[in-house]
DNA sequence: CGCGATTTGTGCACGCCTTCACAAGCGCCT
DNA sequence: AGGCGCTTGTGAAGGCGTGCACAAATCGCG
């Protein structure tokens, strides 16, 4: 096939936001967009944008801005999301009923094809037309239904197990909801989402903010406008 | 007080993870540990570690390591945790509700105090103890409770307004799950959790592998071993 | 008391990312 | 047809973060 851009890592965790700012842009009948326009809805700068654009080869037209249609097909095409990606999910607790539920993969072009966890007394509830399975069929299941992405929703002391699992299924993508270190092959790729590290980031923060400020006369409402949203 | 220490953002988004394997070390009985062993259990390079701890001034001890006790005081004391923090919950729908029921809050010194809801059918239901409010009561229980951090799990379309009611109140951090940019003043930190930005980052990841390898035979399950994280 | 083993703290170089600033390109209007 | 205004694409500079490699410091032991 084509050769296939290797793009900036900063970039790709930004095409995300750029996609859903179009798709927003697209439903509000807007034909092209500029750069600044794009930058604004995606909180990002223009001259950001602009170059995370040029790296996937992308074409604007000068004097205009970006055609919404076309730029939407070829960021979900770099992104590959224009084959839909089976996703399986282990672990039904409190967390993971949640993420069954959740209908944002749906239209992200992800399909929860398969639900997985390790107690019998979960095993065979029905949660959103999916029945849970036993861990111990995941090997099976993965490969039949071509699962390429595996989410783990276990506590932590179970999900090194549950990732070797996985990555003995072929699993090649993890999303890590526990709190600890995977370890896994050089080939498999681990995003990690935890809750308590965004709290204490910005728990650093308050306790920055707090020891700056010499008694601001207590708590008070600022004028809104401004736009700080911290780096992923 | 003493000058507050300013540390490189990406060295404070590390700082809980140190501490985690920290816990976890002193729960295994260890007294010291050396950087090698704690950066290997916090999944990253040595030498960045040591970085890390020498921008907070922790002093280790050459030939020996570091005292586990007194590194997660340390750690606990620049990222405010020693001081609980009140935290409130906005809108109590599928991810609301297991959040709600997470016990990885409080065991790092956050509490959550409020919980509010905009629809009249969940306001007054009790949830772990505590019972959903309505929305408008925010601005009052915010002061009364001193709740510094809030935590948007409502619709996109609501999150903007949630903030603005936030911010009012005189909320100066907010961890947000809907996917969307919020607008807020320069004082406020935002953070975002956005699961589809994940999973499409991942997707990216595999669209690559999948157009690199010429026909790989097959899912194959590579030797266990090598840690990959994608940086967060 | 001295020496070797061990481990921290950090100077330095390199690469990535961001941001500015501007030339080149495009469309529209006259 | 020509000029003008707008917008993209990018060269260059600066800042930040990473990781190597080593000097300095500490402990244990003979
Ligand atoms: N609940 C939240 O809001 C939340 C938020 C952030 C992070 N987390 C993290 O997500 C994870 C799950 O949280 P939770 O609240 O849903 O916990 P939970 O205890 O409610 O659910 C865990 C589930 O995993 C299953 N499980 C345990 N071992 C397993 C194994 N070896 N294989 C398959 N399944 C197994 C259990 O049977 C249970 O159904 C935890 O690591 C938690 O720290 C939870
Ligand atoms: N469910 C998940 O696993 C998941 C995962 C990632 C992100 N999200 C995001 O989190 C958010 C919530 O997801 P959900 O599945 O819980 O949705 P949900 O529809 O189940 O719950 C939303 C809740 O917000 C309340 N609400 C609506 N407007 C409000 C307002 N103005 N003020 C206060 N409360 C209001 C609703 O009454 C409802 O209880 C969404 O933005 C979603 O995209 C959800």
């Amino acid at each position: 096939m084509s050769a296939f851009p290797d793009l900036p890592e900063a970039t790709i965790a930004r095409l995300p936001e750029y996609l859903r700012a179009l798709h927003n842009l697209g439903e509000g009948g807007a034909d092209t967009i500029s750069s600044e326009g794009l930058a604004a809805a995606a909180g990002v700068n223009s001259a950001k944008l602009r170059k995370d654009l040029s790296h996937l080869g992308s074409y604007g037209t000068r004097g205009v801005g970006y055609d919404v249609t076309l730029l939407i097909e070829q960021i979900e095409y770099v992104l590959g999301l224009d084959q839909r990606r089976a996703v399986c999910l282990v672990g039904l607790g409190n967390l993971g009923h949640a993420l069954a539920g959740y209908d944002g993969f749906a239209s992200r072009g992800f399909k929860i094809v398969a639900l997985f966890d390790a107690d019998e007394a979960k095993v065979g509830e029905q949660i959103q037309g999916l029945v849970v399975r036993h861990i111990e069929e995941l090997g099976r299941v993965a490969v039949e239904e071509n699962i390429a992405i595996g989410v783990i929703a276990t506590p932590a002391r179970a999900a090194q197990a549950v990732a070797d699992v996985l990555v003995d299924a072929g699993v090649t993508s993890i999303l890590n909801f526990a709190p600890c270190v995977l370890s896994v092959p050089a080939n498999v790729d681990v995003r990690k989402v935890d809750l308590a590290i965004e709290l204490q980031i910005l728990s650093f923060h308050e306790h920055r903010k707090a020891s700056l400020t010499a008694l601001p006369g207590g708590r008070s409402a600022a004028a809104a406008g401004n736009q700080e949203a911290v780096g992923s």
